[in-house]
DNA sequence: ATAATAATAGGAATTATTACTGTTTATTTT
DNA sequence: AAAATAAACAGTAATAATTCCTATTATTAT
């Protein structure tokens, strides 16, 4: 993959925030840095840098989000809020669990919690 | 909820099958019995079936499926043939502990696992 | 420095889904 | 049983997220 300053700056960007953005939302933030800079670019990155291994891509319902965090991690979502943290709950027993009692060759497991977060009481 | 033939039938198709279609795949099969049923009549309905609780929404990347099985339960996906199988991980311990731990009112674990099912050796 | 080609900007196309509108149909009231 | 009410409908237009296309630009190997 050959060096590119909009990657860069893409990447930059996923990295310096912890809220899972979303396409658009880089999109808003790089226009800053490369004011012409176009939406497809943006897309045609995340695809790359996500095949590479280099930031993952979560759903968020219909819409991709983006991490910078690529280590094993679960997701607690806020539905009042919306804020979507990074926790990790041992998915490494599922793992396990799930590899042998149906002998599926198990990638990844994906844990998505939905509910209210401590902010709202 | 005023009774309506084409509701009906999609909830037919839905319980009749496993495969967690998408609404489209519903659409299609519908038109057998109603020829000229419209799309937008499937997804007024899905969005009502489930918001009444009659089906369960599940987000496959970024295409909704829908499943007539509204256990609290987990889903096996399959890489290589999209094959989606419900399966159940005891998601009660990891609701307990994430309400616990992170004072996080949970209301759903959405529990999802990739990778290749026994069918590919 | 030049040639080869990966990456880009800008816009068109695609896909999944929702919204709108005039008509039909299930239910309620007379 | 007929008339009135409003939920649901078909058909179509609109929207949102994402991918594709093409002529141009930028990076890298020679």
């Amino acid at each position: 993959m050959r060096y590119s300053h909009q990657r860069e700056t893409i990447r930059e960007i996923i990295s310096s925030t912890n809220i899972h953005p979303t396409a658009d939302w880089i999109f808003q933030q790089a226009k800053h840095k490369i004011p012409n800079i176009s939406l497809g670019t943006v897309y045609r990155n995340l695809r790359q840098l996500a095949a590479d291994g280099a930031i993952r891509t979560i759903y968020d319902g219909s819409v991709a989000r983006y991490d910078w965090n690529i280590e094993p991690h679960d997701h607690l979502k806020c539905r009042i809020c919306g804020d979507i943290v990074d926790i990790h709950v041992l998915s490494d027993d599922i793992h396990n669990k799930v590899q042998k009692q149906y002998k599926f060759e198990v990638d990844v497991v994906d844990i998505n919690i939905i509910g209210t977060c401590k902010k709202h009481k």
